[in-house]
Order: structure tokens, then C-alpha cells, then sequence
DNA sequence: TTGCATATCCCCTAAAAAGGTGATTTTGAT
DNA sequence: ATCAAAATCACCTTTTTAGGGGATATGCAA
């Protein structure tokens, strides 16, 4: 009774390194790769995997996109999603679309392995330090990243992409004066010097998305 | 005659996946692993390798120095250094410290396992779509990155740390005339619109190194 | 229901960056 | 030696950000 796999992931070093750690286990499974969210949907056409290993940050579509189609065609299928950076909003977001468990880039192959066959056995898995905390909800105070409101983070990414606070509050209908304030919150939580600085730390951590 | 390999790579996963790659391969050769510059010079202090596989961006050290370090320790270790981006003198440098090839992390699997066999045999390689033509000295006019300067490049991770074209100026001895000269020259080659997407775009591209 | 965090809005001044248009000197390569 | 690229310096205007100081409404949770 083989269990079907499938990788989704467009780094090809780390997508055949899963799929030979986990073939170089003792679990018993075959595993698909697919180096784009588009590739990956083209699988799902046809049997449900057992298992989906996601990347987040996809060239082609969002993680968290990814996994609402992915439940939705089957919903049986796990999910195990792979990110780099534990951002709380982003997790319960992933959480919201039925991911299955987390795996941070800082995980051991061990634990990855035994995360694999948990999330098989129907639980669900947190790897990596800090995730479970995140999930509690404490992390993000305690961590070395700020905790954001969905609003700064909103202007954060438009920020990053350039816009003055008059285009951004603009686009949001909101005065530039609210535009200002969140901008001096997030320099304020970053603890950043100014907008250079701020787009750095939060580009470098995956806090924002890029492209 | 099994030779030695040595692994210098932070993200346990593409360490191990490198590993399992190379294991699972018809190469004769043994595979140590350091997640850390650190832990990969104390290794140098003991026999020599025959190959160092190095990634560049380490968190604790600059890849150049440690190519430097161990070219100079052990001669005759072969280098290959594994990079997200063909940054040009990046590139330069690595070739002055006597790095013996390149990866990108867009090479296939077949390909590193391939461009190892060469430099093991005591050849150069360079993987990697649009590396060859960087080694001309082609590529970066053409590519999607422009090229930037090593001044430029100086002023770049200075401004991406928050500091003002005053504090440029005065740290590098210079007018604040000419650090907005680069400024802007930087904002010109990158198509940014301001310094928050010039920041952007360098460090996702991974043109500067973060902490 | 009483907070507290979030989001919104307002005003002021000073500092910095952006956009433009020049120039000269230094350096590297042919 | 000469040419081109790089680095340097200069001045001008306008826009934008940074750093202060506040105020008000709203929704969620203890």
C-alpha cells in the first residue's frame, strides 16, 4: 500500500533533496515533483495525493491559494507546507485553508521525516522552532519579529513597491495623515531607521512578498 | 581512492540534500557537512578536501573570505561555490580567490552532480543559465540585472542599512554631492522609483548581503 | 462595561530624497 | 597616449519622509 506524494516546489535542489530524503526512508511512498503551483495543479487533475508538500513562496501563485484549490478538489489530501520565515499572520492563514502542518527551512531532516509520517497518520505537525508557539499565539511578541495588523501589513508591501503615502492612501481611500502613521507604527516595530531599512529587514525575514 | 568532500551550507535542507545527491551518485567520494564558516575552517584544520562545496551567502562569514581562507591553508582544494544570483563581481571576486566553478540554484541535479565529476578531474565549471556568458563578461549588460559599480555597490549596502547620504558622505570621506550621484545612479540602473524599491529589489535578488 | 488595540485623522517643523543639469578628475584598458 | 568609464563635486527646486505633538471612533475581549 504505497501512499502517493507530490512536491511542490520550484527550487529543484531542495524539491529532489525532499524527495530523496524521504525515498532514503523507511516510509513507504511514492514521491511527484512539480517545480510550479500551475505544474502542480495539472497532477491534481487526476488521482488525490495523500500528501501535498507545499512551498510557500512560489514563482507562479500563492501558497495559500495553492492550498484552498488543493483542499477543494480533494479534500482528503494533506497538506504540509514549507516556508522559511514563521510569520504569524501567514500560518493562520494556511491554517484557515486546511494546511496540515508547517516545516520550517530550520527543521532537521529527522523531524521532517517523522513530521511526514504524522501528518500521514491523520495529525497534525509543526516543525522547527517556534511554530508551536506561533500557533498558540505567543511567538510573535516574543519573537525578534514584530507582530503586524493586517492593515500595516497591507500598506508594508505597498511601501515596498514604491508608493509615496499619497499614492498609497489613494488606492486605500484614507488620508495620507493614516498613511503616515502606519508607516511610523512599522518603522516604529522594526525598529527601523527609515523606509530603506524597514524594506530590507522585512524583504530579507519573507515578511512581504516579493514580485 | 574515495575523496573528500566538504559541504559549507547553513539551511540544513539543501546541505543534506546536497549530500544524499552526491551519496546517491556513482562518484567515489565521502561527504562532511558544516552549517556554519565556522565550523567549516575547523575542519580545514585538520587533512585537506578535495573539493569545498560553499555556499556564499553564510551567516557568519563572507563566502570570498572563506574561499580565501581555505585556498590558502590548502591549495590545491577545489572550490565551487553555490549562488542564488550571477552578480558580476561577486563572481570576479570568486574567481580571484580561486573558486573552481559556480552553481546556481536554478542548475538541475544532473548537472552539479556532472560539474562536480569535472572539477574533481581538475577542470572549471560554470552552471547555470547565463553563467557562462557572465564568465565572458557578457551577461550582465543583457541580463535582467544591470551593473552596477563597486562603488556603487558599497553605497548600496550602506543606504539598504538606513544611513543618509550625510552619513555616507562622512563614513566614506566623500561629498554628499557624490553619494547622491550614486544614489541616484543606483535608482536609474535598478528602473527604482525610490530607495524603498531600490532596497527591494537588491535584497530579494540577493545583490547584497543581509547581516 | 470597561478597557485596549486598531484604525482613522490632524498639524507642525526639519531633514532627506528625488529630479534636473551640469562639471572635473581619476582610473583602467586598448 | 588616448579614450571611456568611473568617481568625484556642484547647485537648484520640489516632493517626500521623519520626528514630534495630538484626537476620535470602533470593535473585540477580559
Amino acid at each position: 500500500m504505497s501512499q502517493l506524494i507530490l512536491i511542490v516546489e520550484d527550487h529543484p535542489i531542495v524539491s529532489e533533496s525532499l524527495a530523496r530524503i524521504i525515498a532514503d526512508s523507511d516510509l513507504k511512498v511514492q514521491c511527484l515533483q512539480a517545480a510550479t503551483a500551475a505544474k502542480g495543479l495539472a497532477f491534481l487533475n487526476g488521482k488525490p495525493f495523500d500528501l501535498i508538500i507545499l512551498d510557500i513562496n512560489l514563482p507562479d501563485m500563492n501558497g495559500i491559494e495553492f492550498c484552498k484549490i488543493a483542499k477543494s478538489r480533494f479534500p482528503g489530501q494533506k497538506i504540509l507546507a514549507i516556508t522559511t520565515v514563521a510569520q504569524r499572520h501567514v500560518v493562520e492563514k494556511m491554517l484557515d485553508q486546511g494546511a496540515d502542518g508547517f516545516i520550517l527551512k530550520t527543521s532537521d531532516i529527522e523531524d521532517i521525516i517523522g513530521g511526514i509520517r504524522q501528518i500521514l497518520n491523520g495529525n497534525q505537525v509543526y516543525l522547527g522552532k517556534g511554530v508551536k508557539d506561533l500557533i498558540k499565539g505567543i511567538s510573535q511578541e516574543n519573537s525578534d519579529l514584530p507582530m503586524i495588523t493586517k492593515r500595516e501589513s497591507e500598506i508594508l508591501k505597498l511601501i515596498a513597491d514604491g508608493m509615496t503615502n499619497q499614492q498609497i492612501a489613494d488606492k486605500l481611500f484614507i488620508s495620507t495623515f493614516t498613511v503616515d502613521s502606519h508607516r511610523k507604527n512599522l518603522l516604529l516595530k522594526f525598529n527601523a531607521k527609515n523606509t530603506a531599512t524597514l524594506v530590507k529587514i522585512v524583504v530579507s525575514k519573507g515578511i512581504i512578498d516579493v514580485d
